[in-house]
DNA sequence: TCAGAGTTTGACCGCTCGGTCAAACCGATC
DNA sequence: GATCGGTTTGACCGAGCGGTCAAACTCTGA
């Protein structure tokens, strides 16, 4: 299996999964190993530890949401069709990747452990979506882009977080392209909304 | 010790401080039994296990998040001053009690367990902003009330879970009282807003 | 004073965890 | 065929986990 690094790509695989649908704590190494087809010790000799492991599969996440971002951002067009553009972005992200929002939510509600990734990536986005509202918001005060940040990115990962728990509340699946088509609706209306408000 | 509930309820504080700050799986029966000042075997005692134990502790907050609720949905006046009493109703609640955002947001964002509790809390507050929403918004469709439930709570929320990732990219302390306040008016803005582009 | 129910305790059990290690394996190079 | 560096493995370690149990303590009512 020496072949490039085709174990060790095996191995994030099977942690990516697994991470995603239980949590860290729920996830073993011999879960991981067992889920790669590989020895424990082998997971070891690729990364440094449990926590590395982990690091390097949100790392993957962020890289990713992170590129579809930029994409966004570099697109031409007047602040509600750039708008548009990051929150359809976000929620195609997020669609594609759920248990991504998964990960986030759960890491940001965890507590402890190094927040550090996660900052770095929150503070990307926040200063994306910054630039993007540009001279249109306050500096400061409630309207400031910050806010505005909060409010976008905790309605757009809600929905997806949320989803599970809503069964039952909701007609038909949440998650489902109707389900998340109807969604996008919703948050296109916000951004415009929120847009014609300003002053 | 036997007198009334006194060791049953330095467990549960014990419990509650320790979950909320570590996460479930972090925190162990000896942690518990040790912040309680209590032998292991006594929290065995009380509750039926750990799970038992995080139930018992979730459940409390939930009877509180509900009462807090229900006072300001009972109140007078017109659709906007309801809907500004039932998000600082939930500021307020999220404000003394930042550990119930994170333990809510964890269990949510958490993957496997028993979602139903969460899901009963869940159904409760939806069916809070819809009786609120009334008929000024459709029944289905991206405006539909449910939609606004989750833009506004993932926005009340999420400003609380966010906050310790956020530091440095905000100035100044969000969990300080100014922070939390100028939270608040861009909440009032936001429900201000929305209500004002209904048709 | 004694019996008995309700508490509290420390010792203990089986198990799984993250992590280590030396030995074996394997494909290339000489 | 010998050598050698990168890879893979199973056996192993100490620690901590959730949970159990019988013995000891404490309070009360007869």
């Amino acid at each position: 299996m020496a072949r490039n690094g085709e174990a060790r790509a095996k191995i994030l695989a099977a942690a990516d999964d697994l991470f995603a649908t239980r949590g860290y704590d729920a996830v073993s190494m011999r879960d991981v190993a067992a889920g790669a087809g590989v020895a424990k010790a082998a997971v070891f000799y690729y990364f440094d530890g449990k926590d590395a492991l982990y690091a390097a599969v949100l790392d993957g996440y962020y890289r990713a949401h992170e590129a579809a971002l930029a994409d966004a951002l570099a697109r031409d067009g007047d602040l509600r069709a750039r708008l548009h553009a990051v929150v359809d972005a976000y929620v195609d992200f997020a669609a594609d990747n759920v248990r991504y929002a998964r990960m986030v939510q759960r890491k940001i509600a965890g507590g402890g452990g190094d927040l550090s990734v996660v900052r770095q990536n929150l503070g990307l986005l926040l200063r994306g979506v910054e630039s993007a509202l540009g001279d249109a918001v306050p500096a400061r005060g409630p309207l400031a882009a910050r806010h505005f940040f909060v409010t976008l990115s905790g309605a757009v990962l809600n929905y997806f977080t949320y989803a599970p728990a809503l069964e039952g509340a909701w007609d038909g699946d949440p998650l489902s392209p109707e389900g998340i088509a109807e969604r996008r609706a919703h948050l296109h209306w916000l951004v415009d909304t929120l847009l014609a408000a300003l002053p």
